[in-house]
DNA sequence: GGCCGACCTGTGAG
DNA sequence: ACTCACAGGTCGG
């Protein structure tokens, strides 16, 4: 059964969305339609000026599944909030930021399930997006329960905690070739249940930013950078700012320019670029950033416009010590 | 407190 | 075919 929603292409834009480096189990179907799984069902969805266009499996037939189903979709999609006003306050603030706009509307900040999103991310340290995805799809296939196929294919949930704490885990993924991110899997989930398994992940969301920041920073294979990734994707602390390299690049070359001798970044250096965000994008600064740097993304760079920086001489490190 | 190298693996440029 | 750097970092010395 199809269903669809109001939502206009100003105010989302599946492809920066989907594809943007927040969520991983978003594809393109060969009916050219967005296929992904998100609250244990899997979900098609097309668009087109002002519908969101949606289909769920395994398929319900009764009107109240299916109005159960639209308020999942809202909630996952963030629609309370109006991304045109956002944009607007955010142009007003920024002058960058209103460049980037103009190239990057319908950019949302989804609102995922914190235990993908953790496991996820812990992949994502020193990684590619080609294997963070093919790592998530393994993580969901051994341990993640069937829920429909579509399309001549299988889709499985996340898996729980508990099943990625079992003892077993870490020589699956070891097989698997998670290499040193089997060991952090397996001992962040046994972590996790240890501090109260689901209740402490549903703490993390009442608790403060940086607080909850602390939390995650407990467990092993999250430092600052992927804990501010949890915090922003998964418990609506939408004032996090991941800085990573090409944060850091931007920031130093735009906003913070004494920032340009520093080898590289510190803990100091990396609230001061957090702080600092924060302070030009308010309340909502994570999801403001993300817009920004779209531009810094490999799957948006636009091949027709020939004015990227050649990468060049920022790393002049010659230390080809090898043994 | 800051800096440096090691770390699993797959991929793509040279 | 075969290095070798790099990829949304983290950890330990």
């Amino acid at each position: 059964m199809i269903s669809k929603i109001k939502f206009p292409k100003s105010e989302l834009h599946c492809d920066y969305t989907f594809n943007g480096g927040q969520a991983f189990r978003w594809k393109i179907g060969s009916d050219g339609k967005w296929i992904g799984v998100f609250a244990h069902r899997v979900w098609k969805l097309w668009q087109d000026d002002n519908f969101i266009f949606y289909e769920v499996y395994p398929p319900k037939n009764s009107a109240s599944a299916s109005a159960d189903e639209e308020t999942l979709l809202k909630e996952y999609l963030r629609s309370d909030e109006s991304l045109s006003d956002l944009y607007k306050d955010w142009s007003k603030r920024d002058r960058m930021f209103e460049e980037a706009a103009k190239k990057f509307t319908g950019v949302r900040m989804l609102k995922q399930d914190p235990v993908e999103i953790i496991f996820t991310f812990i992949c994502s340290s020193n990684n590619n997006i080609t294997r963070i995805k093919s790592m998530v799809d393994k993580m969901s296939k051994f341990y993640g329960n069937e829920i429909a196929e579509v399309d001549g294919e299988t889709y499985h949930d996340f898996p729980t905690v508990e099943k990625l704490a079992h003892p077993s885990v870490l020589s699956d993924l070891q097989k698997a070739a998670f290499g040193y991110r089997a060991k952090f899997i397996q001992q962040s989930a046994n972590k996790i249940m240890e501090f109260g398994g689901q209740e402490w992940i549903n703490r993390l969301e009442k608790l403060p930013y940086k607080e909850a920041k602390a939390e995650l920073i407990k467990l092993p294979g999250i430092g600052a950078k992927v804990a501010d990734c949890i915090c922003l994707m998964s418990l609506n602390h939408l004032e996090a700012i991941p800085v990573d390299t090409h944060v850091f690049q931007i920031a130093a070359r735009y906003y913070l320019p004494h920032l340009k001798t520093m080898k590289s970044v510190t803990e100091r250096v990396y609230n001061e670029i957090g702080d600092h965000f924060r302070s030009v994008f308010g309340d909502y600064a994570g999801w403001g950033h993300s817009v920004l740097f779209c531009d810094e993304l490999k799957g948006f760079k636009d091949e027709t416009s020939g004015s990227k920086r050649k990468k060049s001489q920022t790393k002049e490190n010659r230390k080809c010590s090898k043994n």
